[in-house]
DNA sequence: CAGAGCATGTAAGAAGTTACATGATTGT
DNA sequence: ACAATCATGTAACTTCTTACATGCTCTG
């Protein structure tokens, strides 16, 4: 029967909190919470505000369980993933619709209203933007795969940007 | 002494919807509702609940003010940007550091993961990836200007998906 | 003039944000 | 022992979503 997971009630952060639960095999609330801080996007802010409530519904629909790792007096409540969960994890990484989606992507934002910019302020904008593509850093214990994606984001990014530089922004092709 | 604008407490649709103002002249809330409707980001739905009260906001912040177009006997406001919106506009466009966030990015979130899929699944899932962002179709209405930084971000997308394939996904590389 | 659909909103709720509260642990 | 900080939350608020309400305008 091999019922098809619906995805689509899963938000992104959800998804990634999962997907960050089967690579680790159980994490704590504050792991995940740790873990989105260092992200390299600021739009995921790792607030315990959003983190907590998180686990509680995932835990809650089925996709995480929890048990009581007492390490001294503290309890700490590590959360791993169900088996529908798992499903539901490996939908919403394999979901092509989504990874299709342009998502909100701050520059393309910003380069659809360029052309409004007075003249002498693309060039540095796109200057500045290409010279801090490269002061990204991520944390020194990121694993090597993590630095070779972010790496190649970064080269995808800068022939973008080059694209941009050689045919959209020259004046007269704005109209 | 030309007061540094702080374009911090500008949301990314508050920023979009200023843009678009300033780029037609003048928007009623029903204008800006379908510009971002047909948005190729399903990320902007371009909901009522979220554009009124949007504008509102940028009205009594005075980014925005508002005239009434009496055609008829239907009230008909529409929007023109400030000085100070116009301004604010200017610094969201140019803001480099939101430029160079990579934002929400659905497929970099799915890359992270991808190593944890199951081996056939991961050249089938960037075949359907690559293969939908040649459907992504804008309305025939879109201005050359958008066609061509659209495509240019599919070229650039497919040539990071090409580097991913190559030297990130071969077993062994997700160490 | 009746129904379709355009245009302008509002209501309730979801999911995030910042800021705060509070107990446990650790370093000195 | 006491201050710092770790860890676990909660509270109030903002901004978005979906769904509904309601009056206008146009078309047959």
């Amino acid at each position: 029967m091999n019922k098809q997971i619906d995805v689509s009630g899963v938000t992104e952060l959800e998804g990634m909190a999962l997907s960050m639960v089967c690579e680790r095999g159980s994490m704590s609330a504050y792991d995940i919470k740790n873990a989105l801080e260092t992200s390299p996007s600021s739009f995921w802010s790792g607030s315990a505000g959003a983190v907590y409530p998180l686990t509680k519904r995932l835990e809650e629909r089925g996709f995480l369980y929890s048990v009581e790792e007492g390490t001294g007096n503290r309890p700490r409540k590590v959360f791993r993933l169900t088996d529908a969960g798992l499903k539901v994890m490996q939908a919403w990484v394999l979901d092509v619709e989504k990874a299709t989606d342009s998502g909100y992507d701050p520059l393309q934002s910003r380069l659809v209203f360029m052309y409004l910019m007075p003249e002498d302020k693309k060039e540095a904008f796109l200057d500045s933007v290409e010279a801090r593509l490269h002061q990204r850093k991520l944390p020194k214990s990121a694993p090597t795969f993590i630095k070779r994606l972010h790496k190649s984001w970064v080269s995808a990014r800068k022939s973008w940007i080059a694209t941009v530089r050689e045919t959209l922004l020259p004046p007269g092709s704005n109209t």
